[in-house]
DNA sequence: GTGGTCTAGACCACC
DNA sequence: GTGGTCTAGACCACA
C-alpha cells in the first residue's frame, strides 16, 4: 500500500479499514485480519495498525473481544455511515458553501458536477 | 488568536490573511504589517508569521521588497480567486462528490443547504 | 453472557460464579458444572473457565476432588463473605476514602446513598 | 517512580500527573515538563509519557500548543474533579453499595471510617 | 494464537 | 527546543 505524506499513516489505514468495512470487504460480524497479520500485509509495523484499530474502536466502528480478535459489529456500517454523515453536515458543509460563496461558485456547477458522477 | 491544534499554525495565520486579503481588510497595493508586528498582534513566534508570508509568497499571493516589508500585488483577489477555484474543482470537489455517494447525501439536500446560505 | 473488555474474562467468571454461591444458586456442598459444561454455557473457551476455578480454589472458595470436579465446600459462603470483608476494608475502603476526601464528597451522602439503596 | 505491574505504566503516569495537577504541584496555566524530560524524571521512554499525556489531553485535563509543549488549563481542577466525581458517583459507589449489602457492613463502619479518617 | 504495553532509537514538521 | 509518528523488537497476560 502507497501512503501520502501529509497524514499519519496510521490514519490512513483507519481510513481505508473504514471504507473496506463500508465496501462490506470485512461484512458485519466477520473478524479483522490480526494485528500481525494486517501490518505484514500493509509492509508496516504491528504497532501502527494497532494504532489505527484502537482508533476505529473509538468510534465504535470495529470491537474486540479478548485474546480472541478485532471484529465488525453487526451494525457497523450504520454506525460509520453515521458517524461520517453527522462530520460532513457538521465540518465539511459549511466550509464547503462559504468557499463557493467567496468564489463565486454557483449551485449549478456543483449540481452538474454531481449527476455527471452518479 | 485561537488556533486549531490540527492544523499548523501557519497554515492557519496563511489563511486567515488570505481571506481578510479577499475581504479588502489588506486592500491590493497596501503594506501589511511587518512581520514582528503580525507576530505581536497573534501572540505566536516570528518564525511562524515568516512562514505564513513565506507561503502566501509561494502562491503570488503577496509580495515582498526586501527591506521593506510585504505587500498585497494590485491583482491579488483575481490571482486568489483563480487559484482557490483550481485548488475546489481539482481537490475538493472529487472528494466531496464520492463521499456524498457513500452517504448516499442526494443534491436536493445541498442545493437546499447551498440556497439557506445564500 | 457479556463481558466487560478491559477486565479479564476468567476474573469476570471467577466474580460470577462467587457471587452465585453466595447466593446459594451454587448452594453448599453441591457441584459446579464441569469446566466443559460451564465453557458451553458461556460460549467460552474451556482454558478460560478452567483459570476462573483455579482461582477460586486458590482462595478456598471451591475446592476439587481428582477425576470428579469441582464442589462448593460447606463453609464456603462463610469463607467468601470473611474475603470479601477483609478485602473490602484493606483496600477499597482506604480507596475510597481519599478519593471522597480529595473530591469533598462529604459522609452525608454517602449515607444517604446507603439508606436509599437499602 | 516505582509502578505497581498490574496497570499499565502510562495510566500510572496519567494518574498520578492528574493527582499532581489536583494538588497544584502543577498549577493551573503552567507549563507541564516536556514529553522528553518528564520521561528522563520517571525512567521510561519518552512514548510511555506521550501516551498519559495523550490520555489525560482526551479527557481535557492538559491541552498543548503545537511545538511549545504540553499545559494545565486554567480550569483543569474543575474539570478533573467534575469528571472523578461522576465517575465515582456512577461507577464506584454502586459497586460499594451492593457489596456493603451483601457483606452485611453497615453505614456505621462506613462513617466512623471516614471522620476517623478526616 | 490474540491483543496490549514498553523500550530504544530514529525522523519529521513545527515553533 | 517541542510534540508526533514510525520502526524493530521484545515481553506479558489472556483465550
Amino acid at each position: 500500500m502507497e501512503f501520502n505524506n501529509n497524514i499519519s499513516i496510521f490514519l490512513q489505514i483507519a481510513e481505508s479499514i473504514r471504507d473496506d468495512i463500508l465496501a462490506e470487504q470485512y461484512p458485519p460480524n466477520s473478524k479483522l485480519p490480526s494485528v500481525r497479520e494486517m501490518a505484514a500485509q500493509l509492509g508496516v509495523n504491528p504497532n501502527t495498525v494497532m494504532r489505527a484499530y484502537a482508533h476505529l474502536q473509538s468510534f465504535g466502528f470495529i470491537s474486540n473481544r479478548r485474546g480472541i480478535g478485532f471484529f465488525v459489529p453487526g451494525d457497523a456500517i450504520e454506525q460509520i455511515k453515521e458517524g461520517m454523515r453527522k462530520d460532513f453536515i457538521e465540518n465539511d458543509l459549511p466550509k464547503i458553501l462559504t468557499k463557493m460563496k467567496v468564489l463565486g461558485i454557483d449551485s449549478k456547477t456543483l449540481i452538474d458536477s454531481f449527476k455527471a458522477n452518479l
